[in-house]
RNA sequence: GGCGGGGUAGCUCAGGUGGUUAGAGCACACGGCUCAUAAUCGUGGUGUCGCGGGUUCGAAUCCCGCCCCCGCUACCA
């Protein structure tokens, strides 16, 4: 039994989070570890909320909370969502627990030791006031170029050229308007020059797999090649403070949020260990070689995935040019396979929040059923290259497809049973069709698993749709419906012992996709409806909190995935109950349409 | 500017290590069936595979040039 690692990128907290981002990440990494556990795999899927930098500060400003109640908000929400579309987390926690802290800290500790930082001092942008960093983008002044009055720090939308902030004309704080100073200020730099060789060998080992997407390993590839050092410290006052004397107490000056960020990955394996009371059982994804990890995300994020995060681990390692050795947490293992989605656009535009280009999860889920949206995702969503999501296609999507295919041979299978025996009848002698199509379905397990093990869900999807055709096909040619002499009934019941057996099998093949339907369609073939396991919330006590804490408990998403069932064949038993069923899929009426432009409108 | 991706049927897209008449779904038309959420099954047409050259017995697929679209190119996360 493989140990395998589904890391999901995690998700930012100031605000809710919209369908592009759980298409890119979430529902592909759900996907993937839902088939590797019935695949027999030990899976341990862990994420949490990223709540560091300066992003929060500014909408815990604008919203008049301090940063950890805003951050507590948010946190709660995207839990709950995820929950909701059945995001089948062993462990999601968040980037402020004092778990998080400590091994950010030692982390750190360890790449210091091992002397893969260099201390540099800069020139940037502050605002006098908080003595914060102010980001380039959250500068704004008269261009230099065109005199556009509104051209950002990093660049002038008017006419496009990339800028310097220094050099914007009467510059100001998007944030509160007063006039940015710019100052010297000391930072650490992760010295990614002495770890490049260690990188390249990586990702050149990486390549020949030939399992990482072209367009990701090509993007990764390029980048080393014009590598530099990287502050990963900030002038900001909401972070992990920097664990060295002299730093630890001052108190504007932070670890970069993208630092301590892709570290929770290791931190989050750890709380799941400490809380399961078996405080070493991480390192069996951590620790050994042979355990691989995939790492989930949209584009934006294979910067920090394939060359920051194996930086820090090859440093921690101390397997860069410097040398050096492991620290407490042992040699750790560099990313398996980074699987990058593209972006997701919305009716043809890009998503967003302040234009009102956008659909929230929780808002989609309160009207439509989490399964078509997730099938949505899974057949047509950003695998590998952009796609757009138009409410016409999602509609066509789940009426012509999911309900028109799938969710009818499941119903008219059941009905025909409900009606002829009100039960699973027994197979008599099987013809050479009846053979074929048993044969086509359960060859279905293999191909299908074999896409979505190689994280190509839209090939896989199709195939496993495919197959339904062909079920239903098999049901048109045989009319079972015409079988009504009673010399007729051992042949009926053969057949829709059959068909039944094939939509049982197309049913745990489909279950990754569609995990809630899969325990819907489950009971009305009789089963028990347990076929895909369900994450929970529970809220927890942070792990080295005190007895007074305030901000002790916070909501996390686990869940027990142990009764996950094989990815194989379970035959069928005659005699099981079925009775008439009522329809699992939601049909849409085609005016939901012009219903949900007219609310993106408004 | 640099890097990357894309331009294939009315629509959404697959194919792309060069090789028999270029595919799927939807849409459209006709027919079968009536068990099923009017679902299903069958039959049918449609394409200068962005443009121009080149290599080749043969190119959607390889090479060169060009045009258009979209990302990335941040001390955002």
């Amino acid at each position: 039994m493989t140990k395998v690692l589904s890391a999901v990128a995690w998700p930012y907290a100031n605000g809710p989070r919209h369908i592009g981002h759980v298409a890119g990440f979430g529902v592909p990494s759900d996907v993937f570890s839902r088939y590797m556990r019935m695949a027999g795999h030990d899976v341990l899927m862990v994420s949490g909320s990223d709540e560091h930098g300066t992003p929060i500060l500014i909408a815990a400003d604008e919203a008049g909370v301090s940063p950890q109640e805003l951050a507590d908000q948010n946190h709660r929400l995207i839990v709950e969502d995820f929950v909701a579309l059945g995001l089948s987390y062993d462990l999601y926690t968040r980037t402020t627990t004092r778990n998080h802290h400590a091994v950010v800290q030692a982390l750190f500790k360890g790449v210091y030791d091992n002397g893969y930082f260099i201390e540099e001092t800069t020139f940037g942008a502050i605002s006098p006031s908080t003595g914060r960093t102010l980001p380039d983008r959250y500068i704004e002044g008269i261009c230099p170029i065109c005199g556009y009055d509104g051209a950002r720090g990093d660049q002038c939308d008017n006419c496009g050229n990339q800028l310097d902030p220094q050099d914007l004309k009467n510059p100001r704080s998007r944030i509160n308007g007063e006039v940015p100073e710019f100052v010297e200020t000391e930072h650490f730099f992760l010295d990614l020059p002495a770890l490049a060789e260690a990188l390249g060998e990586w990702l050149d080992q990486r390549q020949a797999t030939g399992l990482w997407r072209p367009n990701v390993i090509r993007f990764s590839q390029n980048i080393l090649a014009e590598i530099r050092p990287r502050a990963i410290t900030r002038d900001i006052d909401w972070g992990i403070p920097v664990p060295l004397e002299g730093w630890r107490e001052n108190p504007t000056k932070r670890l970069y949020v993208w630092f301590d960020a892709v570290i929770g990955y290791l931190s989050a394996s750890i709380e799941w260990a400490r809380r399961l009371g078996d405080p070493d059982r991480w390192r069996e994804w951590w620790n050994d070689p042979e355990s691989p990890s995939y790492y989930f995300m949209g584009k934006d994020n294979i910067t920090f995935h394939s060359q920051i995060w194996p930086a820090e681990l090859l440093a921690y390692n101390g397997k860069g040019a410097r040398g050096g050795s492991p620290g407490e947490y042992g040699e750790l293992n560099l990313p398996t396979e980074v699987v990058s989605s593209e972006f997701l656009t919305m009716e043809g535009r890009k998503f967003s929040s302040s234009k009102k280009v956008v659909i929230y999860v929780r808002e989609l889920l309160s009207r439509y059923q989490p399964d078509a949206f997730r099938y949505f995702v899974a057949v047509a969503g950003p695998e590998n290259q952009d796609a757009d999501f138009t409410w016409a296609e999602f509609v066509r999507r789940t009426n012509d497809e999911l309900v028109a295919g799938w969710g009818n041979l499941v119903n008219r299978t059941a009905n025909m049973i409900a009606k002829s025996f009100g039960e699973i009848p027994p197979a008599g002698e099987l013809t050479a069709e009846d053979r074929t199509v048993l044969e086509a379905v359960e060859g279905a397990f293999g191909s299908v698993g074999d896409l979505i093990g190689r994280n190509r869900m839209k090939q896989a999807v199709s195939e496993a749709m495919r197959t339904v055709a062909e079920v239903n096909k098999y049901v048109s040619d045989h009319e079972p419906w015409k079988l009504k002499a009673e010399d007729q009934r051992d042949r009926l019941g053969t057949i829709l012992h059959v068909t039944a057996q094939c939509v049982a099998d197309l049913n745990l093949i489909l279950s990754p996709f569609l995990p809630f339907s899969a325990n819907e369609v489950d009971k009305v073939l009789g089963g028990s409806g347990r076929i895909q396991p369900m994450p929970r919330i529970e809220e927890v006590r942070d792990l080295d909190a005190g007895l007074d804490d305030d901000h002790a408990t916070y909501p996390v998403i686990t869940g027990e995935y142990s009764t996950t069932p094989r990815w194989q064949r379970r035959p069928l038993q005659a005699g099981t109950k079925v009775d008439k069923p009522t329809p699992v899929f939601t049909k849409l009426d085609p005016s939901v349409v012009e219903e949900e432009l007219r609310r993106l409108e408004a």
